[in-house]
DNA sequence: GCATCGAACTTTAGTGTTGAAGTCTTCAGG
DNA sequence: CCTGAAGACTTCAACACTAAAGTTCGATGC
């Protein structure tokens, strides 16, 4: 049948100018690396937390909370503006992991508007397996790279990085996760 | 409130290894900085787009019809894996695509179990627009780096790349997209 | 101290995605 | 031919997210 195939980086970029004349290969490639990457490691990210009982969605959950340090807590709202989402959809989310037992919300006593989430042990234990494991993906997926490879490439993307927090400085307020 | 602030990417590394002793800093800063300099420019790609009254996904779906080349035609089946997405997302998809003018949904009469989705006029003219778009924010995201930096980069991501891509050789099937 | 405004979260309605079951077409045997 | 099996897509039910409206509590002004 001929079935298409997945095309390959440099498939894709010369499809590209075929079809686009004034496109620098250069940078087209720069880009759709980085696009390719990252899908690929998110996917395997996914596969990996899956085997704790966990999804990418409730990962990222426990890792904002972790990283807000002791006693991990955090509000609905502050979450939902780090993760990127709606405050609704953090209701929900956050139901989820207090029936799983990942987080307790609570109300905050001293201010009765306010709702608490805190990481449980079990969350906490949850992360630290996650972290375990995605720290030995990591290295492994950096290990062709010296150091000096490697701090380069984190230096070129720290630029990147700048350039697009500077070009458009979080116009919409919701800042979608951070990684 | 002393509401807590969006953590720059230094904290967030700092708490890191605060949390999680065993933690190579410069392995970590790289994988951080890959993964929030990916969220930003979706969502700055998604911006431009929206300008063109089309979604972020409905961009996908005509960037890999243009790749496949004249006539511009793929099955749905061929498109969900090249998206990541399941047959039955896709089917929605290209039902509102098609409603909208981007693509038309015909049956192949040469084999009738199969369905053609074609690109049209208009909606390679979108594509046209959004690619212009796109070039431009990427050559300006670039702005900052040489054409050696340039490459240096692309060529470590495309090692990066390969390395995913071997080690996780398409277990599941579906690739999740590209570029 | 009562009414109003605003903040923080939840609820509701609508859209998009998944996984599983269903339909239709083709192909291979008998 | 007619049957069975496999492939390609669609339909259905359940779930997750968004936008907008609703609820509840706290603060401010009179």
């Amino acid at each position: 049948m001929s079935d298409t195939q997945e095309p390959s980086l440099d498939e894709q970029i010369a499809a590209y100018q075929r079809e686009f004349r004034d496109l620098d290969p250069q940078v087209e490639q720069v880009v759709s690396a980085l696009g390719r990457l990252n899908r690929r490691m998110n996917v395997a990210y996914g596969r990996q937390v899956a085997e704790l009982g966990i999804s990418n969605a409730e990962w990222e959950v426990l890792k904002h909370l972790v990283l807000s340090g002791a006693p991990y807590r955090l509000g609905p709202g502050e979450l939902a503006k780090r993760l990127g989402l709606t405050p609704a959809a953090m209701t929900h989310r956050i139901d989820r992991m207090a029936t799983e037992g990942l987080v307790t919300r609570d109300r905050d006593e001293t201010n009765r508007v306010r709702v608490i989430v805190e990481l449980t042990d079990e969350g906490r234990t949850k992360w630290l397996e996650a972290m375990r494991m995605a720290t030995a993906f990591e290295e492994d997926l950096l290990q062709d790279l010296s150091s000096e490879e490697r701090g380069a490439l984190g230096e070129m993307l720290i630029r990147l990085l700048r350039r697009v927090e500077h070009a458009q400085p979080d116009a919409g307020g919701r800042l979608t996760d951070l990684g």
